[in-house]
DNA sequence: TGAGTCGGCTAATACTCGCTAGCCATCGGA
DNA sequence: TCCGATGGCTAGCGAGTATTAGCCGACTCA
């Protein structure tokens, strides 16, 4: 592991622990051994920290999105796999995506931009989801729109409280998730 | 209004838009027309202002869970009363709960002790709820712990999109919420 | 009228923080 | 062996922060 590596991995526990703005430099250059000022040797500013952890992560979570429908057509087989990867990824990544949801203030343009429109466009993905299969006569909700977040806000609290070393296993929660979404929609 | 509801009103929602640790006094004091040292007349720190407004925000979720469920013994009707209080508060409160779920951090003991136990109890409330519908045969779920997680989840969610002015009125969210409750643990 | 309280103000205290400057040890390659 | 790059370090700058001290006008009430 490189020390940018080493630092931005050290950056994404401090911004999880205590928050960006209550995190210091110096706090950050603890975490990897060595002094605050010594971290300007391998990143530009404290903002671009962030900026990259949390412009990673949506990449991570689009990235699985995508991979995981690939070749397939069946709707509710669809959404089924959509929420597999959504649920897997917050309960894999689950410091990453704590750290996306909750500050978000305290990233600044472009930046702050940037991500506002994966997530837009990551939230645009479901909402055609349910459409599909709603058109395809497969689901039955009131509101496609209200459906949507429901599901992504289903794997999003996975980032408060779910532990690895929980009684219930990885798979045991995403197939219970899954299952939570597809009833959810009132698949079949 | 008295000042001091003028401030804590400030407060919250200055602690919304920038966070608690990027929020000044002076930006407190400014929402309300005074200097950030006048206010020190009112209010004892800014740490107290924070604790003030999570204890209260607490204390209403669980108020309005008691008065919704009082005097129904029927498990269905129960969750559907409960997550009915649950969703409409996040709807009406969305600020407060906005606040509550990302400032934990920010929030010292004493005070964050008394709220973390306060979440505790709101949460194992809700996890009674879903038991005593398995225990009627009235629910389905794999795990209570998942599908209470679940159902909590669904209502904080509102915190992060819900706007007043939206296409869907507060009835038709909290409606449809509860359905997808209701749906979610495989009511009848 | 005069004492006391209320609630504003400015000035100052005692930090803390991000970041820059500039120094120096180490080390790979010419 | 020397040279330059790398990556540490300390010192310090400039800006900003919560909070306190202490002043003063306005209002209350005896």
């Amino acid at each position: 592991m490189t020390t940018r590596e080493a630092i931005r991995d050290a950056a994404l526990r401090c911004f999880a622990a205590r928050g960006y703005e209550a995190t210091t430099m110096a706090d950050i250059g603890a975490a990897v051994g060595i002094r605050g000022p010594s971290l300007y040797k391998h990143v530009a500013s404290k903002q671009e920290l962030l900026a990259e952890l949390m412009v990673r992560t949506m990449n991570g979570l689009i990235t699985r999105h995508r991979e995981a429908l690939a070749g397939t057509a069946d709707p509710v087989e669809r959404l089924r796999r959509a929420v597999d990867a959504h649920v897997r990824f917050h309960a894999r990544h689950r410091v990453e995506a704590f750290v996306g949801a909750s500050e978000m203030r305290s990233l600044v343009d472009p930046h702050r931009t940037t991500v506002l429109g994966m997530r837009a466009e990551y939230e645009k993905l479901f909402r055609g989801l349910v459409e599909d299969g709603v058109a395809a006569g497969r689901f039955d909700v009131g509101s496609v729109r209200l459906a949507s977040y429901a599901i992504l806000d289903l794997g999003m609290g996975l980032a408060t409280w779910y532990r690895e070393e929980g009684e219930l296993s990885e798979n045991e929660v995403v197939w219970q998730q899954v299952d939570f979404a597809l009833r959810l929609v009132g698949a079949e």
